[in-house]
DNA sequence: ACCGCACCCTGAGCGC
DNA sequence: TGCGCTCAGGGTGCGG
């Protein structure tokens, strides 16, 4: 679900549900591999502190503790972070959408898949993190304290630069759209905004990333910047799980000009848009548009 | 170092 | 209606 976009749309409109309160209280499902720091420890480390501040590496939302402690989210593929009192139908399953009008606006009621639920000292909203395949992450870091999967981290996407990616890609022999995924390339990209990227810059995918240019690799840089920042500023994509934290939908999926198009016409060329399968995913192109 | 693959989990949508 | 199958925007760890 979340890639970059969402994720920075989350950061953006979580943060004053965040920043600034005190946690009176946790709630959460019980102990499953969500859960890398123990529901018990997360709930002994949280309750009486203060959230100084929201940060975002990659797809990793960071909450900097009044202890110097972080507080470490990730939405995985199904995950949803939003404020109680968020109305929106992705927030229910398709059984309960079924049984409601359909305009229908219910206030959300924790269900199942609800895994930590954050009150606070204040009375304002509750934050909760929902996530039905639990592919989402909630973790602690002590002050100074390392963590593997920070650590692997490359550049953040919105930031990176192609002078300093090309020592990184250029003799990897694995498809481009590959390294585009890897994190610890760069940092952020996901399904949706690999192939969107590559369509901008006019790269197949399949290509071997070591026969991607210096020239070709400068463009495809300032297309993933086009592309991310432009998701953000439209809301993200909302495909099928993701909301923002005050329930509302994305508006990126309708500029999507490759990505789950398969069988239309390229908004460019109109030639028809194929799907292939690299690394187990999904891959889109226009076979016109992209060499 | 790199690469492909199996696996983690739940639900939706499809053909039969 | 129900079954079995495939697919889904995430990442990790393993063996070759």
């Amino acid at each position: 679900m979340p890639e970059l976009p969402e994720v920075e749309v989350t950061r953006r409109r979580i943060a004053p549900l965040l920043v600034g309160r005190r946690i009176a209280a946790v709630e959460t499902t019980r102990d499953s591999y969500f859960f890398v720091t123990k529901p018990d420890a997360l709930r002994r480390a949280l309750v009486g502190r203060r959230v100084v501040k929201l940060d975002r590496h990659g797809k990793y939302l960071i909450a900097a503790l009044d202890d110097g402690q972080r507080f470490v989210l990730h939405l995985g593929m199904t995950g949803q972070l939003f404020g109680a009192g968020a109305t929106s139908v992705r927030l229910l399953s398709a059984a309960a959408r079924a049984s409601l009008p359909p305009e229908a606006q219910v206030a959300f009621s924790p269900d199942a898949h609800t895994h930590l639920r954050l009150r606070f000292e204040d009375p304002g909203p509750e934050v909760l993190f929902r996530d039905v395949r639990k592919f989402g992450k909630v973790f602690l870091l002590g002050e100074g304290e390392e963590s593997r999967r920070l650590g692997r981290l490359g550049e953040d996407a919105l930031v990176a630069r192609a002078d300093a990616l090309w020592p990184l890609l250029h003799h990897r022999r694995t498809a481009i759209k590959n390294v585009l995924l890897d994190q610890a390339v760069l940092a952020g990209v996901g399904n949706i905004y690999a192939d969107e990227a590559l369509f901008l810059a006019g790269i197949r995918p399949r290509r071997s990333a070591s026969r991607v240019t210096r020239s070709e690799l400068a463009r495809l840089v300032d297309a993933v910047h086009a592309v991310l920042a432009r998701s953000i500023e439209t809301g993200g994509s909302s495909i099928s799980d993701y909301v923002a934290p005050d329930g509302s939908d994305g508006g990126y999926q309708d500029e999507r000009r490759v990505y789950a198009r398969e069988g239309e016409p390229c908004r460019k060329c109109g030639a028809t848009i194929r799907r292939i399968v690299i690394g187990q995913r999904s891959a889109h192109y226009c076979p016109a548009c992209q060499r």
